[in-house]
DNA sequence: AAGTACGAAATCGTATACGATCACTATCGC
DNA sequence: GCGATAGTGATCGTATACGATTTCGTACTT
């Protein structure tokens, strides 16, 4: 529902899927200026299907728009990103619980398989490639969503961390060693057909920590309660 | 963040929200044809900021656009209304969890209050003021939601259940009863500072029933599980 | 030298205008 | 009589144009 592609050649369409890959991409980071006139030059439309674009892009989260002063990229405040993660720790524990039962042995293979090859990017030192297919193996747990609203705001929330690669949010010593090891945990819990209150704790869980080995970096306090 | 009010002046924030409240307050029903010219003309501004205000509505879900037809208030089926009550459940559980510890003793007579309001309405069955004060039951739960992302979700789900209003969806016979039990249910756990875990399940369950009430009536089957 | 007031440039917000696309209807052919 | 098709009207999509607002630089005052 967020980021369909949607071919629909609607200029519109365009000037939106071309500026959101560009924030997600990194190409334009957190406080640069989107200036209407300049992306409709450089996109060759006008103004408004620019102006449409930049709207919808700041209902998701993705750009910041100040009334007679213009548009920039979203940066993420400390607080911002709490809010995310807590929000999305909810989402997707919801989404890994209502997607768990139709998930098949093939699935679970092709998951292992991400996983497995995560382990490796540890070993090589592969940010980059672990954080694709930390994307993979999420996207398998939830093709299956029967629930495309709460698919849809997982979708945004990854989004919204996106613009966040090479930030200084993204590295916690050691937490990536614990990630792929819940991610081993949550495909048993998945495969032996656990319940699925189990299931959603421990996706939650898996978040849920990484927002807190930030939270302890900063010492600023803990959210794994919930 | 999502009915802000927003006084900005702006006749787009104007018409986003002249527009959004016909919908909500049920004067433009589902189905209703949005034709931007009109919508423009009736509002004194151009078709620009009408056009704006439509596409924000589409992205709430309140509105259905399509490409050079035309947009329409947006129906909800019953694939839809499970969706929503889905998300809902899940996001009101989060958010009144989330509150709760934030809760005083004040804002729990008040909650009580509103709710043997409710319980009054039944006797003399007044189902307007009922949902009314249904509204005014949870805002008072939710207004100290630390998280405002949530808040806004479970905002967007109130809405897209708004135009509902009078449909073939609301009256479940007896519903209502167990809805007021419910809630005091609900301020007991709060107000004895129970685990967020009991917290969540409640508030989920009280939507999913309303959720399982309908589709029991319709026997497609029940989602109380989750 | 610092602060303030003024003015110009940049940018947004909206109106208007026109071209493109779709639905609908009436007509034509079978 | 029924289906296909061309024509017409309504509506959207986008471009262009202009007015409104803000920002920033500069000159002036104290």
């Amino acid at each position: 529902m967020t980021d369909v592609a949607a071919p629909t050649g609607s200029k519109s369409e365009q000037a939106y899927a071309a500026v959101k890959a560009r924030i997600i991409d990194g190409d334009y980071s957190p406080g640069y200026r989107l200036v209407l006139s300049k992306i409709a030059e450089d996109l060759g439309v006008s103004v408004v299907p620019v102006r449409e674009a930049i709207r919808r892009l700041e209902a998701e989260g993705l750009v910041k728009f100040e009334r007679n002063v213009g548009a920039t990229v979203a940066g993420i405040d400390p607080t911002e990103y709490l809010y995310t993660m807590q929000t999305l720790s909810i989402v997707e524990g919801a989404a890994t619980a209502l997607s768990a039962p139709l998930i098949g042995a093939a699935d679970i293979a092709r998951a292992r398989a991400v996983n497995e090859e995560m382990r490796e990017c540890l070993e090589h030192f592969d940010p980059v490639r672990f954080t694709r297919l930390n994307q993979d193996f999420h996207s398998v747990l939830f093709e299956h969503c029967p629930n495309p609203h709460i698919l849809d705001l997982v979708h945004r929330g990854w989004n919204r961390l996106a613009s966040l690669r090479s930030s200084t949010f993204r590295f916690v010593p050691g937490r990536a060693h614990d990630s792929v090891d819940e991610h081993e945990g949550l495909l048993r819990l998945i495969e032996t057909a656990a319940a699925a209150d189990e299931i959603e704790k421990a996706a939650r869980r898996h978040r849920s920590a990484t927002l807190d080995a930030y939270l302890a970096q900063t010492n600023t306090g803990s959210l794994s309660a919930h």
